[in-house]
RNA sequence: GCCCAGGUGGCGGAAUUGGUAGACGCAGCAGACUCAAAAUCUGCCGUUCGUAAGAAUGUGCUGGUUCGAUUCCAGUCCUGGGCACCA
């Protein structure tokens, strides 16, 4: 019988849909395991090979687990709002709903025919109604709830309420220090009383409550295009203009909501420790949560006569900035606001007024990233100047791009002599640099080591940075001047967009407050529109819609991770109608055991997603607030483009200008690599003109002319499925287009065309996106699944290739006939020899340690090796084949369960268990030591692994390699690691 | 610019705690089987010198630590990912 993959693979994947083999309980007595994917967003062009890498290491630790006698919850569904969806919507007209319903359909047919044991009976979609109500309900939650710092947790807004009714809110102070009452009887501390709070109207109080809740309204800037009508992502603007027509983008202020993250920070950063992320992976979270501690200093504005000086200014204005360095005081150059500082506007001179203004309309249309990403250094002086706290010397103020609004105080002082921007600052503008640390400073860098002595510093004088930090923070905490400050880099996530293909907000807007629906309201569904565009002002779709105005409901709807923040519970109990996931059921399930996807979601998903986790867990509705205790990221596979090169022909006419040829019927001539790799070589364009002149001479006879082959061919992409390795399918190119019917391909000497190649990112427009369909066609899942995994570590990026996939396609072919000879079933339940257990054994141990540790590349080269040996030895045996099939199952899974059930066995061996290896099998006596003389090997000697080390020398001094090397000399020492090696040191 | 990761034969990669660099596979070369092809099997395969034995050299680059470094440290170059409205 042959290997009749795809028949087989139909068959089992049938079976295992009508049996139900992948339903999973939610009650067993056996241990449970949940391994999740992070799930897809289905986009229009289907599944590439990049996408199941990751669900195939998935899949393969799922079936491993439930060998090992889990019960596995392993779910998979769409994260299926989105941007591209909408944009096909106003492209195509086409609502976004059936668009991704037809998506979502390829998809699961793309993945069905990889074999996943995925319960699809546990499917969600994030834009299905019955699932966005609980989304829109755990956000009327956190609308509904509050951080209380003094308890460290999430409560209901109602305990806020009660206390400010006993004390105001001196206990809880606003969580943005910023944050001033609008209201007359206004305190500068923004401090009010049980009374204050009394006397107050409900707007006032509403106001007042929006402050603390985790879900709020607030005000923040966007990437506003006015051509477009609409907000842009970063990612839509290229150059500082809009991707799509090219037009200016600029920073406007709009109302959002946003989710209160920061007041998780800490806990964020905590909670770290106690879950099993890769090292780079929660260092990239808490660099992005970025707490530092540090200082918040104040300069009062000097009312310098020099300068006219408004009325602020005799109120005494002050600038608050933050530094992480305040020992460094003694070093202060000068002040760098952000332009966008409030302060901006008051503090500028007259004569300064317009190169300030002109300064920041730039700084306006320029995208943040591009302003961090800028070396070229820019800034412009205010006038103003800032009082020193210590010395009273005057400080000028300036304002910078590299000085971000949202970040610190969005202004900060600058030591040039320790900070390197500062110093780059300093150089550019010519502002004298104060040397505080003395003849370690050489005037070309600023030193920022926090061991070094500082000089010229007043009271600070002789102390290194802890003693001076102590010091200097008292002393400004007696003149009003600072205070110890703990800072975060993060900043609260902005919660809604101008977009209509997201979840709707429960929120209804009665006199400029919001008001939570009713639950019995929810879902909250999409209405339908018109069109997909925006509405004026910067509003979303909604705001079209009278039915939706009329109702003063909330036109943003909520963003792509709102639904991805939680869908790991939903799986849980995907199908209940009372709540998002029933309480005993999460606490069954609990914890993602290990969570599958790429590092590109870092830092935005899986800290939104453990911060809901937080809050959820706050207050009550689900037993755990770490939402995944391992996590493995899978590496991207990048495209792996081909090109040919096409060949430029200029026709010269007779003043000596160039034109090109009016090519009636010329073919289009593309050059193979050698050739473009010596175009600039003279001998090889006059011998490529001489072989043009050929093909043109022969195919257009009124082609009258000079050619000349001066411009470079021009790289195009060409369909990766084309090509063989780089070597072209030149026929099939030809059949490809119209436009490449008549191709003239000149070559190399062995008549083949070879392409250039580039590792690019997949996609359609590159040619470059390999299908995994028609990969299954041609070697069957069972292959492809493996070649998957052999391709490298799962954790690594690397631009896919299919040139390997033969090998793994031999391998199971090779399996195939450990059971089959011409047609005969050959297994035989004769006792295995020693020998044949010791390959079984190893491969066990392997295959264990290797699945582990998520090392599935090694482990397909161990099945490899074990089926070579396996057939070297001639063996058949069930007793070391039966075993071998379940540790095969999780990676190969159609073809284990074909001869798992050619051997007699009548359920499926998913049910079977994980084989246990023997110690005993795999004992050894000797062991073939490499011998090195002065590090470098020189010979191996077979050593009995009991012996000591005198004993050992003696063999080692004996040998004649070695004695070649003494040279009759003695040696200085003999180095024996038992087991390992033994070195000689002459 | 900032944060994170990676760089090993012609190619994908292996070497789990510092201990035989190149497992396994692809490609290539030589051969067997075959009328032939496919399939399958056997041998060779980092580079240089050498018939061979063997020697030298070799894990992006420059240094350092060590009896011994792909592995640890410092610096540097290149590539990929992220940087808050792509998902």
């Amino acid at each position: 019988m042959e290997y009749s993959f795809r028949d087989i693979e139909r068959k089992w994947q049938q079976q295992w849909t009508s049996e139900k083999v992948y339903r999973v309980p939610n009650l067993s007595d056996k241990p449970k395991y949940y391994v999740l994917d992070m799930f897809p967003y289905p986009s229009g062009a289907g599944l590439h090979v990049g996408h199941p890498l990751g669900y195939i290491a998935s899949d393969i630790f799922a079936r491993y687990k439930r060998l090992k006698g889990f019960n596995v919850l392993h779910p998979m569904g769409y994260d299926a709002f989105g941007l591209p969806a909408e944009q096909y919507a106003i492209e195509h007209g086409v609502h976004p709903a059936v668009s991704t319903e037809k998506n979502i359909a390829t998809f699961r047919k793309q993945l069905d025919n990889i074999g996943f044991s995925f319960d699809w009976s546990r499917e969600v979609r994030t834009s299905d109604p019955a699932y966005y109500k609980w989304t829109q309900w755990i956000f009327l939650q956190l609308f509904k709830s509050w951080y209380n710092r003094k308890s460290g947790k999430t409560e209901h807004i109602d305990t806020l309420i009660n206390l400010f009714e006993k004390e105001g809110n001196a206990e809880h102070p606003f969580p943005n220090a910023q944050t001033v009452l609008n209201n007359s009887n206004n305190k500068s501390n923004n401090n009010f009383t049980a009374e204050d709070w009394k006397s107050f109207d409900e707007k006032t109080k509403q106001t007042i409550l929006m402050e603390y809740r985790i879900a709020y309204c607030g005000f923040g800037e966007v990437n506003w295009c006015e051509a477009l009508g609409t907000v842009l992502a970063n990612d839509e603007i290229v150059n500082g203009v809009s991707e799509r027509g090219g037009f200016p983008v600029e920073k406007k202020r709009l109302r959002q909501w946003y989710l209160r993250i920061t007041e998780y920070a800490d806990r964020l950063l905590q909670g770290l420790q106690t879950v099993d992320f890769s090292d780079a992976m929660k260092e990239m979270q808490s660099n992005w949560i970025g707490k530092s501690v540090g200082a918040e200093i104040e300069f009062r504005i000097a009312p310098n006569p020099a300068f006219p000086i408004t009325k602020t200014f005799e109120k005494g204005v002050a600038v608050k900035c933050y530094t992480t360095r305040p020992d460094t005081i003694f070093g202060v150059d000068f002040l760098v606001l952000a332009p966008e500082h409030d302060l901006v506007n008051q503090i500028t001179t007259v004569e300064q007024k317009r190169s300030v203004d002109e300064y920041i309309s730039f700084v306006k249309s320029r995208s943040e990233r591009e302003r961090m990403a800028e070396k070229s250094i820019s800034g412009v002086f205010t006038g103003a100047y800032a009082l020193h706290p210590f010395t009273n010397g005057l400080i000028p103020v300036w304002i910078s791009e590299y000085v971000l609004a949202g970040y610190g105080t969005g202004a900060i002082m600058a030591v040039p002599g320790g900070d390197e921007r500062d110093h780059k600052f300093a150089h550019h503008f010519g502002i004298p640099i104060t040397n505080i640390f003395g003849d370690a400073y050489n005037g070309t860098e600023a030193l920022t080591s926090k061991t070094l002595i500082l000089e010229n510093s007043g009271f600070l004088t002789g102390m290194n940075y802890d003693g001076a930090t102590e010091v200097v923070l008292k002393k400004l905490d007696e003149k009003g001047a600072g205070r110890r400050k703990v800072n975060f880099k993060m900043r609260d996530a902005a919660f809604s967009r101008q977009r209509y293909w997201g979840e709707p907000f429960p929120i209804v807007w009665k006199d400029g407050v919001a008001y939570p629906l009713d639950e019995s309201e929810l879902p909250l569904k999409l209405p339908d529109v018109e069109t997909y565009g925006p509405a004026p002002n910067g509003e979303g779709p909604l705001a079209n819609i009278p039915e939706w105005t009329n109702r003063q409901l909330e036109t943003n709807t909520m963003p792509g991770y709102a639904g991805s923040s939680w869908y790991f519970l939903r799986y849980m109990d995907p199908h209940n109608n009372n709540a998002f996931c029933d309480k005993n059921i999460s606490a069954y399930w609990n914890q993602v055991d290990l969570y599958v996807g790429g590092t590109e979601h870092a830092v935005g998903h899986l800290l939104y997603s453990r911060m809901w986790t937080k809050a959820l867990y706050d207050l009550g509705l689900i037993p755990f607030d770490e939402p995944f205790k391992r996590l493995l990221n899978q590496g991207m596979i990048q495209g792996s483009s081909r090109f040919v090169y096409w060949v430029q022909l200029l026709h010269v006419d007779m003043l000596g200008d160039e034109e090109t040829p009016k090519q009636v019927n010329l073919p289009p001539i593309y050059l193979s690599k050698r050739w473009v790799d010596e175009f600039s070589d003279h001998q090889t364009k006059q011998s490529l003109n001489q072989t043009i002149k050929q093909i043109i001479d022969g195919r257009n006879e009124d082609l009258n002319m000079e050619i000349s082959l001066e411009k470079q061919p021009v790289p195009i992409h060409v369909d990766v499925n084309l090509v063989d390795g780089v070597e072209l399918n030149m026929e099939a190119f030809k059949n490809s287009k119209s436009e490449y019917k008549n191709a003239v391909f000149i070559t190399e000497e062995n008549g083949k065309y070879i392409c250039g190649t580039e590792v690019e990112k997949m996609s359609k427009s590159k040619y470059n996106t390999v299908n995994p369909d028609l990969l299954v066609e041609k070697y069957g899942a069972d292959t492809f699944r493996m070649y998957e995994m052999f391709l490298g570590p799962v954790e690594m990026s690397k631009p896919w290739d299919t040139k390997g996939i033969e090998g793994v396609h031999r391998f199971l072919k090779k399996l195939w006939r450990l059971f089959y000879h011409e047609n005969q079933i050959i297994v035989s339940s004769e006792r295995a020899t020693n020998q044949e257990l010791k390959v079984l054994h190893k491969t066990i141990k392997k295959i264990e340690e290797d699945t582990e540790r998520f090392s599935f590349n090694t482990c397909v080269s161990a099945f490899m090796v074990c089926v070579n040996e396996l057939t070297d030895l001639k063996c058949s045996k069930r007793e070391v084949l039966e075993p071998l099939l379940i540790l095969l199952t999780p990676y190969a899974p159609h073809i284990a369960e074909e001869l798992w059930h050619q051997l007699g066995n009548t359920t499926t061996i998913l049910d079977a268990s994980f084989p246990k290896w023997e110690e005993r099998y795999l004992t050894e006596s000797t062991k073939e030591y490499p011998v090195s003389i002065n590090g470098k090997l020189r010979t191996t000697i077979v050593i009995n692994l009991a012996i000591s080390q005198p004993e050992v020398e003696e063999i080692v001094l004996a040998n004649a390699v070695v004695q070649k090397w003494l040279d009759g000399k003695l040696p200085k020492k003999i180095i024996f690691v038992k087991g390992k090696m033994v070195n000689v040191v002459l």
